[in-house]
DNA sequence: CGGATTTGACCGGCGC
DNA sequence: GCGCCGGTCAAATCCG
């Protein structure tokens, strides 16, 4: 298993990114936590939701509380100078970082451990990265239409922690949910059809360094596999569940900004199925839940 | 044989 | 202007 040590988050363009991946980092939005939990958190304040509980049992890294404020450090520019260095200085030494328009993960792996974020990742570089031994592994999303990548490399000091930045977020998994009327039998999205026979490849390439890291982009279930269960888990409309992996990110977040209570109305159609997203990409949490512990 | 990965080349940004 | 560095491209290679 791995312990998630950090998440960041950062600055992105446009206001309602910033909206989304705070409500990524809500507590209340069962975006990557256990159905059990959701079910709880929708019930329970927010300030003592299982999800803080959960949290504060298993990481050893930020707080909710943290991340959130990384993200309004991060998000306004009119935050206070001062405070944006104490606090991104306070935000580094446990762990999180910052990059423009980009988002930080330092997992400590252990063993021929996980890091799969539930996407299916096309590798198309690698780099030898100055002042680090380890080199960087470049990869996208096979999703056409998605446009997000992330970066991979393992940390020159901690052999065992790995460093995840990804760039832009995809969301194309929960898409569907917004439209209920776009009803997609088959299970997966173009992609997952197509490698429907390599999603027992098992791992990834991944850096040679990083490789036995086990951050394996492509070795775990695709999006789709996670959304099901989880749409199931949370009494989704079978029709919704069923369509997966149509739209992007892009698309999503204005249809979010403009209709908050999509998401936080849980008892509403259109909430259930917007929160959870497979396995949110650059905030999964799930990559952490998703593995025993080792 | 098709798709995914590897790897060196290429390009742009940045600092000196 | 030049060199370094990081990110991307694309041909070669690998693999199921």
């Amino acid at each position: 298993m791995e312990e998630l040590t950090a998440i960041t988050t950062n600055t992105w363009s446009h206001g309602y990114e910033d909206e989304l991946v705070k409500e990524l980092l809500d507590d209340e939005s069962p975006l990557v936590i256990q159905p059990q939990v959701i079910m709880d958190s929708s019930l329970s304040p927010p300030s003592e939701s299982p999800l803080h509980r959960l949290m504060s049992n298993l990481y050893s890294g930020p707080t909710i509380e943290e991340i959130e404020s990384a993200l309004l450090v991060t998000s306004h520019q009119n935050y206070s100078e001062e405070l944006s260095q104490a606090s991104r200085v306070a935000m580094l030494e446990r762990g999180i970082g910052k990059t423009e328009h980009k988002y930080t993960l330092r997992i400590k792996s252990c063993g021929n451990a996980l890091a799969d974020d539930g996407y299916k990742w096309r590798k198309y570089g690698q780099k030898s990265i100055k002042n680090n031994t380890n080199p960087r592994s470049y990869y996208k999303c096979t999703n056409p239409r998605c446009g997000a990548k992330k970066q991979v490399e393992r940390s020159g000091h901690d052999p065992d922690t790995l460093i995840i930045t990804y760039e832009g977020l995809h969301l194309h998994y929960a898409y569907p949910f917004f439209l209920p009327g776009q009803q997609q039998p088959v299970d997966p999205p173009a992609k997952r059809l197509k490698k429907s026979t390599s999603q027992a490849q098992a791992p990834a390439q991944e850096a040679p360094g990083t490789q036995e890291a086990g951050e394996s982009p492509d070795n775990t279930i695709d999006g789709p596999p996670p959304i099901t269960l989880l749409g199931y888990e949370y009494g989704l409309p079978q029709e919704m569940i069923g369509a997966q992996g149509l739209g992007l990110l892009e698309d999503m977040v204005p249809l979010i900004v403009r209709n908050p209570m999509m998401i936080h109305t849980p008892s509403s159609y259109s909430s259930s199925c917007s929160s959870p997203p497979p396995s949110p990409p650059s905030l999964s949490w799930s990559s952490h839940y998703s593995y025993s512990p080792c």
